[in-house]
DNA sequence: GTGGTCTAGACCACG
DNA sequence: GTGGTCTAGACCACC
């Protein structure tokens, strides 16, 4: 479900919580569904029960998530966490195109990469 | 010359690094200009020496900075630095717009925050 | 009857004593009225017996019920549970006004939602 | 300097997290002064650090304190914290009075503590 | 020295 | 069986 990369200075806690955050956002794990239990993740990528608590509780925080003690944790609804989500994108957005100026980054080439990446259909995402 | 945020959870040394970086991609620190000697930066700042050694080495290595031993650290050339910069940038930008389409932010939000940062000029950054 | 919120922190059983209070202290569930049994309620709410019961046990303990073993349980007459209740109100309220104080809100603000919530009523409540 | 109740239900750290607080906003514990460190205060509880270190976490989420890694943790200044404080205040206070109001506890009851407990000084607090 | 993370193992309340 | 808390002890980055 989730591979770990020991290499990487950040915290397994938050990898975990990056890694299941993109899950939840991609829709790969959808709303209400119930997670796996703390236990059984933290036998599955061999950590300690608490790590995965810790990725847990991060998650709840986010809006993520919501558990239900003695019965485990489950998937938000889309819409619980999607406003908080997009302002962030937003926000992130906004620093690295100022980055991108101060750089001088030629206009066009920006441009060229949003086409790519972000294609406008007709319809949707509008 | 710099103010430090204790409270930012970054450490100090990257916070001094990001900080250097700007002046030097903003233009205010130019090419080949000797960088302040580790010791006086280290007084000025107020800081252990062992993070502005820490700084200017990570500085050097992100190519911004080269070292004439027995001499000092000096702002390489802009040339020098502005290839790996705008890589970096694109990376950053690609990977923020991936996240936005993920979340299925508007493309039309991110277009609008695009033009207001990023205005189209005539003959420039083109 | 009543609603659960499964996403609510707080266990269960609590929620359920909650609700039965207001639902007492309103005066929905007069005085001597014979309370649902146990197995039915558990069955209406969809949870363990044992849930209900441990309710039951804490709205006893608070004076809000009474049990006739074999026969059920039993609403309390007002005067029974009103003392117990108007003391742990006025402490309740102590207690706050004590934090406010100390967090130096404006009494004016107090006073405003006072008269807000509490409108003083000719000949009633006094 | 701070005494725990173990036969207290809830948890070691939020008894902590409490008890900090109030010294925070009766301003035992001034702005920018320096806490005790995660060790020396569990030495001196005689608790496990993690269990300090949870309650610092909270606090800081709380905005009642700020940490710089390797320093220390240290408490924010009045108006960091002050705003949250006094919305949570306000409602607890609209809580309790609704609660009261439900239970139809005498008005005059609640103005006389009202009085005693907040007594209006000239002044102050308006 | 500081805070931050992690493991191993334990006990508890809840349902 | 579930999540929540706690202890004991360890290693790390930072300053």
């Amino acid at each position: 479900m989730i591979a770990l990369d020991y290499r990487d200075k950040r915290p397994i806690y938050e990898q975990i919580v990056e890694k299941l955050e993109k899950l939840i956002v991609c829709g790969a794990l959808e709303s209400n569904t119930r997670m796996p239990s703390v236990r059984s993740l933290a036998m599955e990528l061999s950590v300690n029960p608490n790590t995965i608590q810790r990725a847990y509780a991060q998650l709840e925080q986010d809006g993520y998530l919501y558990t239900i003690v003695g019965r485990g944790n489950y998937v938000t609804c889309e819409a619980e966490w999607k406003k908080g989500r997009v302002q962030t994108v937003l926000k992130e957005f906004t620093e690295v195109l100022t980055k991108a100026r101060e750089t001088r980054v030629p206009r066009g080439e920006l441009m060229a990469l949003f086409d790519r990446i972000y294609p406008e259909k007709e319809g949707e995402n509008t």
